[in-house]
DNA sequence: TTATAATATCGTATTATTACGATATTACGG
DNA sequence: CCGTAATATCGTAATAATACGATATTATAA
């Protein structure tokens, strides 16, 4: 235990402060994916994005730009934000790609709230 | 309705894409309160402390500055970001301020990420 | 194959975030 | 009031995010 530590716990135990009760039940990996998601929701034009498909399920790129007062390459470097975080997948569909919200990651993403707070 | 906006139309109409079915139940005061939370939350200092204060309750700034490896005006700065984002509140205890997680904030973000998602 | 429509990527300017040390503020004990 | 402990704010350098136009890629139709 270094100083620092040490200094802390001494100061709670001054406070009668209850030490550490356990530890958020999130290994590093899953720390990442949700603070990559939350990151990534955070924007508000990618929020805008991930509202727009909630309620327009079945959209390919074109309709998300038409809604959208910005560029087609800043929707498309959004999009892939939200993609990686793995919010969105996207179908090709001809030569268009058809984007959806993950079912798996909005699951996995309400659990781990619920998990934390 | 402009040309942008019809020409999506079209283009739903096209592939034979539900319209629109509603609009997300959020307004503007709701969106911008909930992206900034899904920002400071995104940062994953941020989320360290956000944990820390789940499984450490009532802990003073310095037992947050102590367990993280930066600098204390560093997470001072990073404190107000989620003070200011809703997630914390502070109480002065003497020369220190308590932190503790907002019950409000919580309940009004799952019951935001539900409404959504 | 060539043309076209849709989307992605590149290069880059601007702005925002993050970190730090230094310093200011605040609360209290003596 | 003065000193000290705890925290906040300031100034700033480094890094990351955001937006754009230009261009490349991809899929299909002719």
């Amino acid at each position: 235990m270094n100083k620092a530590t040490r200094d802390a716990r001494d100061t709670r135990d001054a406070r009668n402060v209850p030490p550490a009760c356990c530890t958020i039940d999130l290994d590093g990996a899953e720390r990442e994916r949700f603070t990559g998601m939350l990151k990534a929701a955070g924007n508000p034009v990618r929020f805008e994005i991930l509202s727009f498909l909630v309620t327009h399920p079945g959209c390919i790129t074109g309709d998300i730009v038409s809604h959208l007062p910005i560029a087609q390459a800043t929707v498309s470097q959004h999009l892939k934000v939200l993609r990686t975080a793995g919010w969105i997948e996207g179908e090709i569909e001809g030569p268009a790609v058809c984007y959806s919200l993950s079912a798996d990651a909005i699951a996995w993403f309400r659990l781990t709230v619920a998990r934390i707070f």
